[in-house]
RNA sequence: CGGAGUCCCCUUGCCGGA
């Protein structure tokens, strides 16, 4: 488990647990966090939190490690209050949270954007002689970054360094990726140039940030330039690098820099993924290069990548969007008998097609059906099922539309 | 050294707005 997050390893893994139990064998605690961590490392987050019950039936006694290791699970499946709770039981069985353990409850609650009680937390921990090491600031930056809190992140940064502790390269990234999300362009640029100062290198995660925030500006001149920037310095771009750039040359209407840039790509060897495929095949649908889309879906097939959800909602969307509602619902068809689920951005732009296609009945059809194959509309459903109801002179269907709406606390964005 | 924590991962898909 502690090499793999393959869903296959990690039934075979939990097959070998259970058979160790048949055999009347007794896991101690160790064993259980190795569990419990690999089935979080893989994402199962919800069956990881199963472990603790399990744990407690077999009257193994869980230590520090063990809860630390609950909580981080607790935290990743956003369950802040089962986790402060976790934290108080964990004392009252004389374990004590320690560093790490402060860390994932801190940082896990300003990832839930409780800045309130992670400002608690953090005087709890400080008043009980825990002291933040570089990981622990490094989370707490970042963490602060998320939630907006400029000020309060870089007091820790002096913090660190009055105390001796250098910024390292993960420092500097979550202050780059963290002011970029912020719209903090400058600053981000500024902190990037101080890196060099303070002899810490770059690595593909900092150019990434930095290319990412560029092409979301849709600055791509100075996105590629960093690409160039980024090779000079050595360090090899990655799948992600090239994808960002695709999509965000895409975004800017330049489909022969996207295919460049593919081209690019694969001449340096590095392997484009789904995600490569499904950014040229949604670019160019929306640009209306049709062929030159159907030419990527072979090539992807020829490359041994199926279509999956996302590829299927861009062509249904570029489908309704120049109403070919018969085409799109039979791609819809036929994404459901390979195995691709559709999901709520599916059923959006089918629905939003068919209103704008005036084809209201069959838009509220679906939207009674979306919700009996257990897709949950959300803000853009109702918005756009709104908006069109009232242009087709439905204005009363539409406020019963959004009251509904309202009464699901789905919220407008 | 049998087990725990930090950075890009919204890098791809849906409405509206700018």
């Amino acid at each position: 488990l502690s090499t793999t997050t393959s869903t296959v390893m990690v039934s075979q893994a939990l097959a070998f647990f259970e058979k160790i139990i048949e055999m009347g064998l007794h896991p101690d605690v160790t064993t259980y966090t190795t569990l419990i961590n690999g089935l979080i490392r893989a994402g199962h987050i919800k069956p990881a939190l199963q472990v603790f019950s399990h744990m407690g039936d077999a009257a193994c006694e869980a230590d520090v490690i063990f809860y630390t290791s609950l909580l981080n699970g607790l935290m990743k499946a956003k369950e802040v209050n089962r986790a402060l709770d976790v934290l108080t039981q964990m004392e009252k069985n004389g374990c004590t949270p320690n560093t790490i353990t402060y860390t994932i409850v801190i940082s896990g609650l300003l990832k839930a954007n409780e800045i309130k009680k992670a400002l608690n937390i953090l005087t709890q921990m400080e008043a009980r002689g825990c002291s933040l090491d570089a990981i622990a600031c490094n989370s707490l930056i970042d963490g602060l970054l998320k939630a907006k809190e400029v000020d309060k992140a870089f007091a820790v940064l002096t913090q660190m360094e009055k105390r001796g502790c250098s910024p390292d390269t993960i420092t500097f990234n979550s202050l780059i990726d963290g002011l970029l999300k912020l719209n903090k362009v400058k600053n981000a640029l500024t902190v990037f140039l101080c890196m060099d100062k303070m002899r810490c290198t770059p690595n593909v995660i900092t150019y990434n940030s930095l290319i990412g925030g560029l092409v979301k500006r849709k600055e791509i001149g100075k996105a590629l330039a960093i690409l160039l920037q980024m090779e000079r310095n050595g360090c090899t771009p990655n799948t992600s690098t090239y994808n960002t750039l695709i999509d965000g040359s895409m975004k800017v209407k330049d489909v022969n820099k996207a295919l460049a840039i593919f081209v690019q790509m694969e001449k340096r060897g590095c392997t484009p993924n789904s995600i490569t495929f499904n950014s040229l095949v949604d670019g160019l649908l929306k640009l209306n290069e049709v062929q030159k889309a159907l030419t990527i879906l072979l090539l992807m097939d020829k490359r041994g990548y199926t279509p999956n959800t996302n590829t299927y909602n861009s062509l249904i969307d570029a489908l309704m969007k120049v109403k070919k509602v018969n085409k799109a619902i039979a791609i819809l068809g036929q994404m459901e008998k390979r195995g691709c689920t559709p999901d709520t951005i599916t059923y959006n732009s089918l629905i939003d097609g068919l209103l704008k296609a005036n084809e209201v009945n069959k838009a509220i059809a679906l939207l009674t059906y979306m919700e009996k194959r257990g897709c949950i509309p959300d803000h853009i459903t109702y918005t756009s099922a709104a908006l069109g109801l009232i242009q087709a002179n439905e204005v009363g269907k539409a406020v019963i539309l959004m009251t509904q709406m309202e009464k699901r606390g789905v919220l407008p964005d």
